[in-house]
DNA sequence: ACAAAACATAAGTTTATGCTTATGTGTCGT
DNA sequence: ACGACACATAAGCATAAACTTATGTTTTGT
């Protein structure tokens, strides 16, 4: 998986919108369909995308299959991100607050 | 500027490369496209989406212009993904560290 | 003033990607 | 066992996005 699959798995609106709908909480692919306009295949073939980026992970369960966020994804947006700290501007609070979250 | 323009402007691989290039020191559009096999209208159109997305800035210097990395981009992906810390494992060492060398 | 250099923009072509319909695979309930 | 359901995969199509060639704009050196 070369750095820029990730970005690309999330480029598309539609598979952002997967993707934050799974951050409020891991569900099933039929569950994801509703309130977005999309065909049964084409989620089907988000997830994939999503999946193989590390985004997301499936857990199946009898004839359902359980999404969710997957870490790993993040980690690794996480890791590329910290190689620019140094263009980094000092007001990004968001992120010290986070870290000392972290450290609790 | 929706969301999903900053990962599109990364998602592909020649404005990815051209990114990390200009992470490792500003230049003009004429210095990126040595080593890669671009047009100089393809770079001149690659380094306008990065610009869109915030990810880079312009400085004309007569008739150079020179480009460089733009914090803003990256505040603005770091604040994207602090909003899911609630996923980040805790082995996200890297992060750690870095959020301690911010606050010294 | 003019030629060349550095870059941007326009227009057209090719390739990539997201969609559709159709069908396959596995599981559940009866 | 069988029909219905949840999802995946295949194949084809339509649109978007990245590329090309051609040309425009600004600056610089002479």
């Amino acid at each position: 998986m070369i750095e820029s699959d990730i970005f690309k798995a999330l480029a598309d609106p539609t598979r952002y919108a997967i993707f934050e709908k799974l951050a409020a909480g891991g569900m099933n692919a039929s569950a994801l369909r509703e309130g977005l306009t999309i065909s049964q295949p084409a989620m089907s073939q988000h997830l994939a995308v999503l999946r193989n980026a590390g985004l997301v992970r499936e857990e199946r369960q009898g004839r359902f299959v359980n999404y969710e966020v997957d870490p790993n994804g993040l980690a690794h947006i996480a890791r590329w991100l910290a190689k620019y700290r140094a263009y980094w501007p000092s007001r990004v609070d968001a992120l010290k607050t986070l870290l000392k979250d972290m450290d609790q």
